[in-house]
DNA sequence: TTCAGGATGTACT
DNA sequence: GTACATCCTGAAC
């Protein structure tokens, strides 16, 4: 099933931890690229330093924080490199989660080339091990970058789904093992003093 | 496998 | 001008 408003909706760290184990799916060329989810660290602005909206900070970059639940917010980070991200709560208030990592389902053709340039076949052992394991490289292989930022999760074209039967594929028996949630420190924020400590990172 | 260093552009002070 | 929710390469071990 295909997620809607209502799951994003929710306390941000709630659907951070939900997140994890589900589909991310992006339609490329009319293929289907499809990510489980398995690295999310969730950023709530109204009581986090490390939030670009901390303190409901209003500017150009931040405006799509304060969106409708079930919006990506996709910003640039060391000026190559895509972060995307779910927005979560209520209109105006600003928080989402981060996708930092997952590992690829359908679609692996599109995702190497977008990431490598190359098949995947082709792939070295060293950039198989590394393929989907933060957030710019997901963005990359995904081919999102800012201009997807604003868009909705709600549609077609990107959405995350707790099947893959709802993109016409059979899930793998290992994706439906129970699940085992780890929580820790966020990554890359040593600036945010005491929001440093927040264990507000889930991984599987 | 780990580490240092550099790439690169924009948002915000 | 400074910092940044990162990643890659090459060298050392």
């Amino acid at each position: 099933m295909k997620l809607g408003r209502d799951f994003y909706d929710r306390d941000t760290r709630t659907v951070a931890r939900d997140l994890l184990g589900k589909y991310l799916v992006r339609m490329w060329n009319g293929v289907p690229l499809a990510v489980r989810l398995t690295e999310t660290e969730a950023y709530i602005g109204r009581m986090d330093k490390a939030c670009h909206a901390y303190n409901y900070r209003r500017t150009k970059r931040t405006e799509t924080l304060f969106a409708l639940p079930g919006t990506a917010y996709i910003y640039l980070i060391y000026g190559m490199y895509n972060c995307l991200n779910f927005v979560t709560e209520a209109e105006n208030e600003p928080a989402a989660v981060l996708i930092r990592g997952g590992e690829a389902r359908s679609g692996m053709e599109w995702l190497a080339r977008n990431r490598f340039g190359k098949g995947p076949a082709e792939l070295s052992p060293y950039q198989k091990k590394n393929f989907l394991n933060g957030p710019g490289k997901l963005c990359k292989a995904l081919a999102l970058t800012r201009r997807e930022n604003g868009a909705s999760l709600l549609g077609e074209e990107l959405f995350v789904c707790d099947d893959l039967a709802d993109i016409g594929l059979e899930t793998p028996l290992e994706d439906r093992e129970t699940l085992t949630v780890h929580t820790g420190k966020r990554i890359g924020i040593d600036y945010a003093e005491e929001a440093v400590d927040f264990l507000w990172r889930y991984y599987l």
